[in-house]
DNA sequence: CAACTGACGGCAAGGGGTTGCCAAGTTGTT
DNA sequence: AACAACTTGGCAACCCCTTGCCGTCAGTTG
């Protein structure tokens, strides 16, 4: 149970604890053939560095954290596998940790891990921009889906991504989409709605918005109610999980897809492939996004605070069978007596 | 960026270093003014503890790691959602690691982490046995879908889940099925094999096995072509991911589920709820393996090493529309000339 | 009012490494 | 042969907090 320490080493080895340890951390300061004997030793004896005791003075960890709003999201995988592939080759541990939706959560996580690690990813922060500025103050950090000036960030390009739904949609016929927002902290959610409506603009395609949506399965059908009620012939779900919700609602009361109602998602999860009708949505290399996401937060020492690179990385729409012709006898509107909660 | 210490709250209250770190350790130890005191100052310092150094003499962290086999499988959403519900009413973090399917990295990431946490969940463990009694020599662990003489588990009860598999599959007339194998060092898959044959026996049911795969859905098309090859009238994959890529593939081919093949798998993620057609499944209630894991896990420090308890909780089979009928005229059993790899 | 008992706070020694500084040993130079 | 310039390795302080032990002081008890 007890680990074997420097000192251990050190005293079977015949030299001082200092020079096990550059044996370990300086590896040109010793010569040669001292070092050999020590790792020799050190290998015998099992030690392992140990890295708190090492962190303490020198501030190092080799770790980083990445805090993911709601790790069941399938979102995050990619985001995940990306950024433990770049962090495994600078020899870095990515530690993952679960925001649970909750700004509270997420805060205190991040306090509790902040003297433990040597920066942190966060990915769709629910965080208000002051938290993260306190946060970027402690600790180097990245942003990733979430923009704030004078914070590095990796984010897939909306503006552009939101105008190719758009267009899709307009050339199927649409004239107006439903957007079933995501979460109110998201910023993901604003800037997707900022995006289609600048999108639908320049096309002349009306947009309306109901919500705010947690952004899981099991919500869909409040939102599917709230888009039939709508009238609408198009929704823009916030993300696949509740475009996923939705289509099932829709199946449920007999609403056809895409016959009477075409529905997109957006991060092209997994399931969004397997589902019936299979789901359209916008996608991207997400695996790229947290590679960057790594590959900045590593290299942030050598950056000042007005120097924070904005990373912006191409998606792709992704077409399936969710989306179709605009129905020509377009369902009634109804009296928007009724709209969701906003 | 420097963190403010114990000693400048403690100058800042004129008190001793001693006295504050009591404050915050031993709120009995120290009489209340004081503490009072001490709690307002540390507050407009933004003091906070450094883990590490606490950790250090103390060897508490607080913190429990979970290690999965590949975080990307959906299946162990609701384990560390139970997992984290039960950390946090004892205010542990609970940090996630990835071992990518990879028992090297698993190992590694272990040992890395071995200093800094006070225990380990293993998920669905990869590594051979040797190397978790070293683990478990280190530190407390608890494993989860695995077990092993000594160490404490938490697993669904397989035993009882296969037979209702088979049971349902025997009441549709099937007469044999095949079982797609995952991963030659998991130990799951050795068990669900072990268990589907002699719940199969049982029942006078014929059983093979092909394999093994990599339980991820890209891995279904080759697992459906070995299946089909066999002429098999029921599948029971590995997994969900597994079982669906499967059925992707048979459709492709235009093999009807449930019509030509009955197709089972294991987990009920999200996806098998969402696929055409739903796929039967073996689910259980995953947030409580989480839960009881971390509960071991935390009383583990009133144990003995011959004293370690094995959880079993019961699965619940979810029929859906991927299982039917045996087809009346049986599809002629190949030469069995081309097996897939075993 | 003396003796005793707790309660409370301080001193200082770690815990496992890292690192600035210094001394001894090597090798090379003239 | 004497001295300069490196190499190597050791000493000891330090990182931040915990904790055993001890002294002080106020409150009890007889």
């Amino acid at each position: 149970m007890a680990r074997t320490t420097i000192y251990d080493v050190a005293s079977a080895a015949g030299v001082a604890t200092s020079t096990v340890s550059r044996a370990f951390s300086r590896p040109g300061r010793v010569s040669a053939v001292t070092r050999e004997r020590i790792m020799r030793v050190a290998a015998e004896l099992d030690y392992r560095p140990n890295p708190h005791a090492r962190a303490l003075l020198s501030g190092k960890h080799q770790t980083v954290a990445m805090v993911v709003s709601d790790i069941t999201n399938p979102h995050y995988f990619e985001l995940i596998r990306g950024a433990e592939m770049r962090a495994r080759v600078s020899e870095y541990t990515l530690l993952l940790v679960n925001a649970e939706e909750s700004p509270r959560v997420e805060w205190e996580q991040i306090q509790r891990l902040s003297p433990a690690v040597d920066g942190f990813l966060l990915a769709a922060s629910r965080l208000p921009d002051e938290n993260l500025q306190q946060v970027a103050a402690q600790r180097p950090v990245v942003l990733i889906s979430r923009e704030l000036p004078g914070l590095a960030s990796v984010v897939l390009d909306h503006g552009e991504g939101c105008r190719q739904i758009v267009a899709h949609l307009a050339s199927l016929g649409h004239r107006d989409l439903v957007y079933l927002a995501g979460p109110r902290n998201s910023w993901m959610a604003a800037t997707r709605w900022a995006a289609l409506q600048s999108a639908a603009e320049q096309v002349g395609m009306g947009v309306r918005r109901i919500g705010p949506f947690t952004p899981k399965a099991t919500q869909g059908g409040a939102a599917a109610d709230g888009a039939v009620n709508d009238g609408a012939t198009a929704v823009v779900a916030h993300n696949d999980l509740l475009a996923i919700g939705v289509m099932q609602r829709l199946s449920q009361r007999g609403i056809r897809v895409p016959e009477d109602v075409s529905v997109v998602g957006f991060d092209d999860i997994f399931a969004a492939d397997v589902c019936t009708p299979g789901l359209t949505t916008l996608g991207g290399a997400h695996v790229d996004v947290g590679r960057a996401a790594v590959e900045l937060l590593l290299t942030a020492g050598s950056r000042t605070a007005d120097d924070q690179p904005r990373v912006v990385l191409p998606t792709a729409l992704v077409l399936r069978r969710s989306t179709g012709n605009a129905p020509t006898t377009r369902p009634r509107r109804s009296r928007g007596s009724q709209r969701s909660a906003s």
